[in-house]
RNA sequence: GCCUCGAUGGCGGAAUUGGUAGACGCGCUGGAUUCAAAAUCCAGUUCUUUCGGGAGUGUGGGUUCGAUUCCCACUCGAGGUACCA
């Protein structure tokens, strides 16, 4: 009876399928577990040994407590609407849903393989009408809100109205666009309906603007903040500039307090919610008004997070877009100003990222009036002045700021010091607390916090301003110029966005003809021919009836790829109702996620946008919790470790013709290199024959008038090198046949790579397939040692040969049941030492699964087997428990022991074992250790240590201690399996 | 620049509140079995040594009877972020 891998996984994948075994019900006597995987983009290039890393642990976590007792859903689904599907349908034509199809398949049968215990019943695709329904729902709830600060929580559009209708806008306390005009009851009665919507759509949740955008032409969309990376789009590295576009947005600022303070519930780890904390970038501080010298009616405002410093203004700097600027700059300085802002909006934003440290600007010749001395402060612009932060506008305080005193310094400005006693001849001085304030009036004398408060008043009281919190965080851009995404479940009546009513969704994605966008540059649903919306109807009908009165065109634009993702894990819990988004009784019952595995690189999109949308459906009374998940972990990525094989280029172009294709060994290559670096260092050109490599004394021959060559790396599929790193010259060959002919200089007959860590990608030739590791091992060994490769949350490379160790565990831990070739177990009472393994085993693995070490917890079970094969038990007493606590990592086999035990039901329903403590206080006793009746201290210490060998050990110890702080050794006396007592 | 995390044998990595550093696995060495190989099993494997021992967790300090663990400074590496007033 071999341990028939193949077999056993098969047989219980369709066992597990059949039964339905780890469908979770919404109701239940057990307590929930909710265990939450990030959906996978079905990507065309299927999944690799990376992917599954996260799943694992999860679906460790998540059968490890089905045996705790608890009622578990860890459910599995498809980020399915994105790019690559629709770059795909670009280039060849075919429909993205078509490709996305295929693209599940493949991933469905790849995770089935691997044996998890999802519950597929509950599955989601985001590209799903039946689910992309609830994200157009969530949609127009938002569309339906506004935010009332008073209340701190969005409210219904028909609260606002009401209070429009009552008492106008003036008292009103709400998140809103900031040009907002203010009006009485009186004017909103007398307003038309469209001035009505105008004014709406500014307090929306979600909303129509016209916002600045990052515009990528080659991609002909829009791409968010976190889409781009240095200043380059995220995918493709293509070119990003700034264009002003009707767009729609969400107010997620007005959540921003709330998602700041919400970080604290939560058990997410720290660089994640620092991150966020970044992102949000809530700062206090105060507004403050300068008047303009002889412009009474224009103001500047200025957002300062140090107020206090305001006595030490000695200029301002405006971003070169303000809208002041032309208005205020007098005629010397016009040209000068004018071609500044040319230059600058010329500059791409790589440019001005790359080249921070340039100091550039322009004196508008326009002076500003200090609040407090009367001044007149020149006002100038410049490029480190962003128009998007703040109010566009800086007081700049050159003792305080290294940016204004860099600036003060370039174009000889005044630093006037306002702090006591620190020198600022060749820096600024930044640190808030550990001085006073000097030379300012009423503040002199004071710390920051004291004059923080008073110049805060006293700006308040003459009305120079006021104290605010500004958050970096920008409202997020929602529509996309995409083919393949959420369609908006709007259309357009005389320009003004209306919403399609509920009960008439999903408004499903349109056919087109190419993916591409039109002509005149719409986004591609521009090409749809039936893509308007029939009010009388209800229904999508075909565009050329848009002349009809009740016909009107809809939305071109698509829902951004955050959207199917924001609430999915919501949808889980009901995922197959078609009257709601998730019924009371679901999301009561299920809550919300208890753990959430995923990868870091979402932490301010997808982890950011979906904290957004759970308050806000909180708010709204349709889920119950405003923060969604307990716990999560970032997994950390498995890299690739690609293998390299070093071809010779030769320099000397006379043996073009004769030029041979020659690939060095890594150690060899290696040498040469030594060799050549140390004939270089005496001063001689060197040329080698690489056919002569193999004889050294040629390596040492110097040739004054020929040159080295230099070694090629070319990445190796890494299939072709085995465990030694040696390269199957053979297979490479006709892995490569321009390589055919290519010669080899070897080690001791074998061809030896050189191996780096890398991304595991395509193109490097470092993918390893988890069906291949499944084939070659078995489902369990790939679970195991993904899990054994290193801790969790950390990165670490891909090595197969490490493999070995645990399918060489499993196959021990068969064999503990099969005696001359026949399965069995007795049922004699197990002896202490026995019990012993078992009760440390299950203690250990317990302790390791709650802390997330699943690494270490292999190792126990390593240890477990080798111990039980060394006292050769084979006692079900013993083994019927090991295999409960093994089944989270290695479910297969497990399954097929509890099944040849004698048992029906499946191993996953069984209790996890207690463990016995009375088996542990044997394994190992603790000596206290007191010093003169003083301190006391415990020192572990192996059972069968005998006293004397205490004793000795404590002995040497003390007498080292002794010799090395110069007094003389302490006498120790040591009670046996109680106190080691040392005596002065 | 700033934020976060990390540094332990040839390699991946263990080490409850500070208490035998290097568990477990890979690799390597030797042996058993075999006609041979694979597989399996056993032993060894931090360095150094005059075989008594000595040194040792990135570097330098500190606290402690005792430090991989705590504190300070530094070096290197990884990830994130970027003129945020």
């Amino acid at each position: 009876m071999e341990y028939n891998f193949r077999k056993i996984e098969a047989d219980w994948q369709k066992y597990w399928a059949e039964n339905q075994t780890f469908k979770a019900e919404n109701k239940s006597d057990k307590p929930k577990f909710y265990v939450l995987d990030m959906f996978p983009y079905p990507s065309g290039a299927g999944l690799h040994v990376g992917h599954p890393l996260g799943y694992i642990a999860s679906d460790i976590y998540a059968r490890y407590k089905r045996h705790k007792g608890f009622n578990v859903m860890h459910p599995q689904g498809y980020d399915s609407f994105g790019l690559p599907a629709e770059q795909y349908a670009i280039q060849t034509g075919q429909h993205p849903a078509i490709t996305t199809e295929t693209n599940i398949a493949t991933y469905r049968k790849q995770l089935d393989k691997i044996g998890f215990s999802f519950d597929w019943s509950r599955e989601v695709r985001t590209s799903d009408p039946n689910y992309y329904k609830w994200t157009q729902w969530i949609f127009i709830q938002l569309f339906e809100s506004y935010y009332c600060k008073d209340a701190d929580q969005a409210r219904p559009i028909s609260e606002l109205i009401a209070i429009f209708n009552a008492e106008g806008n003036t008292k009103i306390n709400a998140a809103c666009d900031d040009n907002i005009e203010s009006f009485t009851a009186e004017d909103w009665k007398n307003y038309s309906e469209e001035v009505k919507q105008h004014i709406l759509l500014k307090y929306r949740l979600t909303f129509l603007s016209e916002t600045e955008v990052n515009w990528c032409p080659a991609l002909g969309t829009v791409l968010a903040n976190d889409e781009i990376v240095n200043g380059v789009s995220e995918r493709g590295g293509h070119q990003v500039i700034r264009k002003k576009m009707k767009q729609w947005s969400m107010r997620i600022t007005a959540y921003a307090q709330r998602l700041l303070d919400g970080l604290d519930k939560i058990d997410w780890p720290q660089p994640l919610k620092d991150s966020q904390t970044y992102w949000i970038g809530r700062s206090e501080g105060a507004m403050v008004t300068f008047n303009v010298d002889g412009f009474e009616e224009d103001k500047i405002d200025v957002f300062t997070t140090r107020p206090d410093t305001i006595f030490g203004v000695s200029f301002m700097t405006l971003a070169p877009e303000h809208e002041l600027v032309s208005k205020i700059t007098s005629a010397e300085q016009k040209d000068k100003v004018e071609a500044y802002i040319k230059a600058t909006a010329k500059r791409s934003e790589l440019d001005r990222m790359a080249d921070v440290k340039t100091i550039s600007g322009v004196f508008t010749g326009a002076y500003a009036l200090h609040p407090f001395t009367g001044n007149k402060i020149p006002i100038w612009i410049g490029d480190y002045v962003l128009a998007s932060y703040g109010t566009g506008a800086v007081m700049a305080v050159p003792c305080g700021d290294e940016r204004d005193y860099a600036f003060a310094k370039h174009f000889g400005l005044k630093i006037p010091n306002i702090f006591e006693n620190v020198d600022i001849s060749e820096t600024a001085y930044t640190e808030k607390e550990g001085v006073n304030i000097a030379n300012s009036d009423f503040l002199n004398g004071l710390s920051y916090k004291k004059a923080m408060k008073r110049i805060i008043f006293e700006i308040e009281q003459k009305g120079f301003g006021f104290g605010k919190i500004n958050y970096r965080l920008r409202d997020a851009v929602f529509s996309r110029q995409r083919y393949w995404g959420e369609p908006f479940p709007v259309y357009y009546k005389n320009g003004l966005p209306q919403m399609i009513e509920a009960k008439f969704l999903p408004i499903v994605l349109p056919e087109v003809e190419k993916y591409l966008p039109t002509e005149d540059g719409k986004p591609p649903l521009g090409n749809a021919t039936v893509w308007a919306w029939d009010t009388k109807t209800n229904t999508v009908v075909a565009n050329k009836l848009i002349n009809n009165k009740t016909v009107f065109p809809l939305e071109l634009n698509t829902m951004p790829g955050w959207a199917g993702s924001s609430s999915y894990f919501n949808r889980y819990m009901d995922a197959n109702n078609p009257d709601e988004f998730v019924s009371k009784e679901a999301v009561n019952y299920w809550q919300d996620v208890d753990l959430y595995i995923g990868g870091s690189e979402h932490a301010t999109g997808h982890l950011l946008y979906s904290r957004f949308w759970q308050k806000f459906l909180f708010d709204r009374g349709i889920l119950p919790v405003d923060e969604y998940a307990k716990k999560l972990i970032n997994q950390g990525m498995i890299t690739g470790t690609s293998a390299f094989a070093y071809r010779w280029e030769y320099n000397n172009h006379e043996d073009e013709k004769t030029k041979k294709i020659i690939f060095v060994s890594k150690p060899r290559m290696d040498k040469i290199i030594k060799e050549r670096s140390t004939i270089e260092k005496e001063g001689k050109n060197v040329k080698i024959d690489p056919t002569d490599l193999l004889r050294e004394a040629e390596l040492t021959k110097a040739s004054e008038n020929n040159q080295w060559s230099n070694f090629t790396p070319i990445h190796v599929d890494v299939s072709l090198v085995n465990a030694s790193d040696e390269l199957d010259i053979e297979g490479f060959k006709k892995w490569r046949p321009e390589f055919k002919d290519a010669e080899f200089v070897l080690e001791d007959g074998k061809y030896i790579v050189g191996r780096e860590v890398e991304k595991m990608s395509k193109s490097k030739y470092n993918v390893v397939n988890p069906d291949a590791i499944c084939e070659e091992y078995g489902a369990d060994s790939l679970r195991l040692f993904e899990m054994f490769l290193g801790p969790l949350e950390q990165s670490k490379p891909w090595k197969t040969s490490g493999i070995s160790g645990v399918y060489s565990f499993l196959k021990k831990l068969w064999k503990l049941y099969i005696v001359n070739g026949e399965f069995s177990v007795s049922d004699e009472k197990p002896t202490k030492e026995e019990l012993k393994t078992l009760h440390k085993t299950i203690k250990k693995v317990e302790e390791d699964i709650d802390n997330f070490s699943f690494n270490t917890s292999v190792s126990t079970f390593m240890i477990a087997v080798n111990e039980l094969t060394a006292l050769k038990c084979n006692k079900r007493a013993i083994l019927e428990p090991l295999a409960i606590i093994i089944e989270p990592y290695a479910p297969h086999i497990a399954e097929e022991l509890w099944k040849n035990l004698g048992h029906t039901t499946s191993i996953s329903k069984v209790d996890f074992p207690e463990f016995n403590a009375a088996y542990l206080v044997e394994s190992s006793k603790e000596y206290p250790i007191s010093f003169n009746g003083k301190m006391r201290f415990k020192i572990k210490l192996p059972m069968d240590m005998s006293k004397e060998e205490i004793e000795k050990a404590v002995m040497s110890h003390e007498k080292t201690q002794a010799q090395l702080q110069g007094r003389t050794p302490k006498k120790i006396i040591v009670v046996p399996g109680k106190i080691v007592n040392i005596v002065g």
